[in-house]
DNA sequence: CCTGAAATATCTAAAAG
DNA sequence: CTTTTAGATATTTCAGG
């Protein structure tokens, strides 16, 4: 999985732009349409693209509430655990959501309506799971970045 | 800027798979190819359709570590907080930033290649603004939920 | 690995109902 | 809104260096 300098200027531009046309890239990296066709191939093949996805603007859906939220758990019984992470992997409106080490247990952004969303979203998330100790709340007043692509920097 | 259940469908499939024909989401929701192209037209034209990206994999490119920060910062004047936020946005491994009411100021989530690379983002970010008062990171053990879509659910 | 050309598929716009 | 048409663009394959 050895990714050289061409493949790094292709995944970049993808990232900004996945809809650039096969020919345009093969012009900014200085590669025929054809050897781009084939290493976005294999790039596709080997998971380094995992896919190809239209981003929203959520305010235009109704969606304008960004809340993050730390989770400390009861128990850390590995069973319990998977099953809060999948509960909450399963909610559409939970943007991200991350098991960490340190002061909490859990991170998680939420993506809502407005409030009330949220609130029934915390009952029914947390409160169902009979295992969160505490859960803090904080309300996004900005959202300053969201979106962001991956760096394709060279090790 | 109304979305019928056409678009909510189109918009929908597009997140999942942004490379889909139109003729295939034409057949997914039951309207012509012509159909379909009209309103992507649309929806991009109104802002509703951001851009179309390459989602890849981070493990792929060497970043394989996700760290949840929480800062709290001295002062909150207005020209300070600007430009710690300018500063975080341009920072590539910044994945997130949220400007946030409750106990911390900013909460950031960073993709970087190890602890080494965190740390030297952090020397750079926070010690250099003079404006950071204290820092909690919090490492992930488990990127739970990732990558997302906007939920599309008619309000 | 690459290029360049040919074949296939898709997109887009226009015309007409 | 629909369908159909036609031409432009994009993708994919294939021959050959």
């Amino acid at each position: 999985m050895k990714l050289d300098p061409y493949d790094r200027a292709l995944l970049a531009a993808l990232q900004d732009d996945a809809r650039t046309p096969q020919s345009a890239l093969g012009e900014q990296v200085s590669l025929s349409t054809a050897a781009v066709n084939r290493r976005l191939k294999a790039l596709a093949g080997e998971g380094v693209i995992e896919r190809f996805s239209a981003q929203l603007n959520p305010k235009a859906l109704g969606y304008d509430l960004t809340v993050v939220v730390e989770v400390k758990v009861e128990s850390e019984r590995a069973d319990l655990l998977d099953q809060m992470q999948r509960s909450f992997a399963a909610c559409p409106q939970v943007q991200q959501c991350y098991y960490v080490a340190g002061d909490c247990d859990f991170v998680l952004i939420f993506l809502v309506r407005d409030m009330e969303q949220y609130v029934a979203l915390t009952r029914k998330l947390f409160f169902e799971s009979h295992n969160v100790k505490t859960f803090k709340t904080l309300v996004a007043m900005n959202r300053v970045k969201t979106g962001a692509t991956v760096p394709v920097d060279a090790a």
